[in-house]
DNA sequence: CACTCCCGCCAATTA
DNA sequence: TAATTGGCGGGAGTG
């Protein structure tokens, strides 16, 4: 509406006006900071149009600001009168023309006028939605005050939630940039991420807003350590500067902003009322009850209301209740965020390089799900090192070989996820997760792994065993030392895709905009960690021979689409076309087949998919590879699996082992011990910070093929930063590490699943995942395989992962960052840990949020947030838990 | 009267 | 110390 307005006004409203308007329409150019342009007209009349004026005058005559200030409104109003005539049908407004401005009395603004809507929607009628990326649009608070005429502490209202939902930002004293609705889309997606990890459960319920209630105050006393007023996401953060600002109080406007909008999305009715609102803000804050920060709060999300209302995003309603009618607010934007083309493009902040490279401190962390999610969180470091580190240590290492190896296990690891695609869409059924994939509430927050909610996921049934191999080229720009160079990659992939076109007919994969998915394939279970890292070099050696057999990767459209463009950094984009291209077959992605020859050279790569995010691996890169490597280097794993033999090995590992969880165990028997596989993710330009690295192991048990159940389906998949990982050699451990479970891999496969959890994920610190506890190198060989041990020491996360995982966070909390977080991919055998975890995943969990909660409970949560988090996480995971079923 | 939510005091933060 | 930010809640406008 705004727009249309605009367009019309920008004609009529005069020039003196028009720096205003002008300003804001065209605006988009470059950088509005019109030095002052306000005065222009103003001087005139001083005359106050209304008896209120008036007093206002005096009241504020003292101070000349003030004295600006309403001149400015006068300069004002002509614009707002412009917009009234133009849209007579809207509010009734007093004026209606300048003429009449001349009494007083009609003029009057009502308070209607002078609402916060209103304000706001002259305040974004002034800044195009889409700013070209190249042009920074600055703010200056006082200009915009004086422009529109209100008191700076109105201007501030609304920025702060503009800023909540990054339509800007605060880059110094009295000035904010501009971002528009670029970001708009990632940022909601974020939101609802993160909306989902902590309300997820409660909105399930929300319909009923008893449950609701209920289930917060069951919440409540959960989650009592939770963080708090953290902002889950302080997207604050993504400015370097937050770092330091965190600081600050906690700026309850915007963290109220993201919160209240994170309840509209991951609720599924959309509606959210505010008295409901106000609870659980309230009680988050771990605020007294009282009424009357009861009465504070709805009055601040009322403030909120209206900003979002203004932005479209919500608008008011009234639900009613036994009790009467509450006033609510509906949810009218978007409510899928696929990673819309346009809001990810590379003109997207996030996406665009110039953020990372702008500040060194901060690392930016993209990772795209599903191809459809992803997850952009920038990071700040203390210091900027961690980035420099990052960027030397790519520099430094080209090393093709572990890349070809990644490449192996890729391939595995995508047969895997193929499989567990297929299984997937045959529990579920495409449409559920398509479905699934479409409300946001469905959708696990953070987990990397393909959920059945994903319609990115889909898999397609593999007809036939999962073939390990299957390449996607990757892009050039990913890697320096491409893999591709090192490995020639017969262009065969996109064959594959044609030649076995039943394989993998859309199983998408995990759409990764990074250029490159690696997929580390351990053998081994047998190799410790250290032992396994060397081995994976020499395998990397191999590789070079093992890619000969690599093949294309095929992507699939799928999982593509989700993916959509990333809008990865700025470094390399490639044209649209090329995207789209690449998404449908050509993924960045590189997957390279596992040497072994296992199977078929169909396998397929369906997957693929990868998101064609182009660009940057560079630094990270390596970092990537090198540790990466390590993983990767069993030697078994370099054969390539065939995936319905993983399957089965997982399956048998399942059935052998006794972790409770498995439901699916698998019939089959084969006692082999699954060799745990990663899937190497490297960052892109997409994901620029994450590296996920998922074990292909369980996966295949998890996905059985014969069985049609999900649970089968766990990836194991850790994310770390990139510059975790520069700090960091390895990540994950699953089971392998230990020789000394020979279980392990079975737990591992039950380790597979994995949740993360969003506040790892929001939180810079780096997130370890392992079977066994990551943090020593050198498992214990003990926990891992008893299958009886009790459960860890460490904290069970949700209920049901809790078998499979158990997350530790060693520091603080999200946010923060620095500390590292652990999460503990219990092994299953061990993994009895706690009774949930007997409890079978089931997907189900992934679509509903599992009566789990009750279960959380068991947390043992020493951090509240995380262990919360994670547990929603692992909720969502659940599906994949292999074990579980 | 219940909703809304404007207004602006004033404390916390910054510069 | 001054300026900027922004929490907060009184209380007025609306319906």
């Amino acid at each position: 509406e705004n727009l249309f307005d605009r367009s019309r006004m920008a004609p009529k409203t005069p020039i003196k006006n028009e720096p205003i308007d002008l300003s804001k329409q065209k605006g988009c150019t470059p950088e509005r900071n019109p030095i002052t342009p306000v005065k222009i007209i103003d001087r005139p009349q001083p005359d106050p149009w209304t008896p209120t004026a008036n007093l206002k005058m005096l009241v504020s005559a003292a101070s000349p600001d003030m004295r600006d200030r309403e001149k400015k409104k006068e300069l004002f109003r002509p614009i707002e009168n412009s917009e009234q005539s133009d849209t007579p049908e809207s509010l009734q407004y007093d004026i209606v023309d300048d003429s009449t401005v001349d009494e007083f009395e009609k003029q009057r603004p009502s308070r209607k006028q002078k609402s916060l809507g209103l304000l706001c929607q002259k305040f974004l009628a002034r800044y195009p939605n889409y700013p070209l990326s190249t042009e920074k649009t600055t703010i200056s608070l006082d200009e915009v005050a004086s422009i529109l005429g209100v008191e700076r502490r109105r201007i501030y209202d609304i920025v702060n939630v503009l800023e909540s939902l990054q339509l800007v930002s605060r880059v110094a004293k009295n000035q904010y940039c501009w971002h528009g609705r670029q970001n708009l889309s990632q940022t909601l997606k974020m939101l609802q991420e993160a909306g989902e990890m902590q309300y997820g459960e409660l909105m399930t319920f929300q319909h009923k807003e008893q449950d609701l209630e209920y289930k917060f105050g069951e919440r409540k006393k959960e989650t009592i350590p939770d963080s708090g007023d953290k902002p889950l996401l302080d997207f604050s953060e993504q400015d370097c500067i937050s770092a330091s600002a965190n600081s600050r109080k906690d700026k309850s406007l915007r963290i109220m902003s993201q919160k209240f909008v994170m309840l509209f999305l991951v609720s599924k009715t959309k509606i959210v009322t505010l008295d409901i609102a106000a609870k659980i803000l309230i009680e988050e804050t771990q605020d007294t009850v009282d009424h009357s920060k009861f009465k504070t709060k709805v009055r601040r999300l009322y403030d909120i209301a209206n900003v979002l209302t203004s932005l479209g995003l919500i608008k008011k309603v009234h639900v009613t209740e036994e009790r009467g009618r509450k006033p609510a607010f509906k949810w009218i934007g978007p409510v899928e965020f696929s990673g819309k083309t346009d809001e990810f493009g590379g003109h997207s902040p996030i996406s665009n390089p110039l953020p990372g490279t702008q500040r060194g401190a901060c690392a930016r962390y993209q990772i795209c799900v599903t191809g459809k999610q992803r997850f952009t969180r920038h990071v700040s470091f203390n210091g900027a090192q961690p980035c420099e580190r990052t960027r030397r240590k790519v520099s430094s290492e080209p090393n093709s070989p572990h890349q070809e190896r990644q490449d192996e296990y890729c391939s595995k690891m995508i047969n895997l996820a193929a499989v567990c695609k297929q299984k997937i869409e045959e529990d579920t059924g495409t449409e559920m997760i398509l479905n699934s994939a479409r409300n946001s509430s469905i959708t696990s927050p953070f987990s990397l792994l393909p959920v059945p909610g994903d319609s990115d996921f889909c898999i397609n049934p593999l007809p036939q065993p999962v073939f390990p191999v299957v390449q996607a080229e990757v892009p050039s720009l990913s890697l320096p030392t491409d893999i591709r160079s090192q490995a020639p990659h017969p262009p065969a992939a996109s064959k594959t895709e044609n030649g076995k076109p039943t394989l993998v007919p859309s199983q998408p994969f995990l759409c990764f905009p990074s250029s490159s998915l690696f997929m580390l394939c351990s053998g081994l279970q047998e190799n410790n960690l250290s032992e396994t890292l060397p081995t994976a070099e020499d395998k990397s050696n191999r590789n070079a021979e093992a890619q000969a057999a690599i093949r294309p990767a095929v992507c699939q459209k799928h999982s593509f689409h989700k993916c959509t463009l990333p809008s990865p950094p700025v470094d390399d984009e490639e044209p649209a076309a090329k995207k789209q291209i690449m998404e449908q077959s050509d993924l960045p992605l590189s997957l390279v087949v596992p040497k072994k020859p296992f199977e078929s050279p169909k396998a397929e790569s369906t997957q693929g998919s990868g998101c064609p995010s182009p660009v940057h691996l560079g630094a990270y890169h390596l970092e990537l590879a090198s540790p990466a490597a390590p993983e990767a280097s069993n030697k078994e794993s370099t054969k390539p699996l065939d995936c319905q033999e993983q399957e089965k090995r997982s399956q048998n590992k399942d059935a052998d082992e006794p972790p409770p969880g498995n439901e699916h165990t698998s019939k089959e028997n084969a006692n082999q011990p699954v060799q745990p596989q990663y899937l190497y993710v490297q960052p892109t330009a997409g994901l620029n910070s994450f590296n996920l690295l998922f074990s292909a192991n369980q996966a295949p048990g998890a996905i059985s093929l014969a069985s049609n159940q999900l649970p089968s389906l766990s990836i194991p998949c850790v994310m770390v930063p990139s510059a975790a990982l520069a700090s960091f050699p390895l990540v994950c451990s699953p089971s392998f590490t230990s020789p000394l479970s020979p279980v392990p891999d079975g737990s591992f496969s039950a380790a597979a699943s994995m949740n993360f959890s969003m506040s790892s994920l929001a939180s810079t610190t780096p997130v370890f995942i392992s079977t066994t506890a990551l943090v020593t190198p050198k498992v214990s060989p003990t926990p891992s395989v008893d299958p009886q041990q009790p459960a860890h020491p460490t904290l069970h996360l949700s209920p049901v992962l809790a078998r499979s995982c158990s997350a530790v966070k060693l520091d603080s909390p999200v946010c923060m960052g620095h500390p590292v977080t652990l999460l503990k991919l219990q092994q299953p055998s061990s993994a009895p840990l706690t009774p949930k975890s007997i409890r079978p995943a089931h997907h189900e969990a992934f679509f509903k949020t599992p009566g789990s909660l009750g279960d959380s409970v068991v947390w043992k949560k020493n951090e509240g947030n995380q262990t919360r988090n994670a547990s929603s996480v692992q909720r969502r995971l659940e599906i994949s838990g292999t074990s579980l079923d």
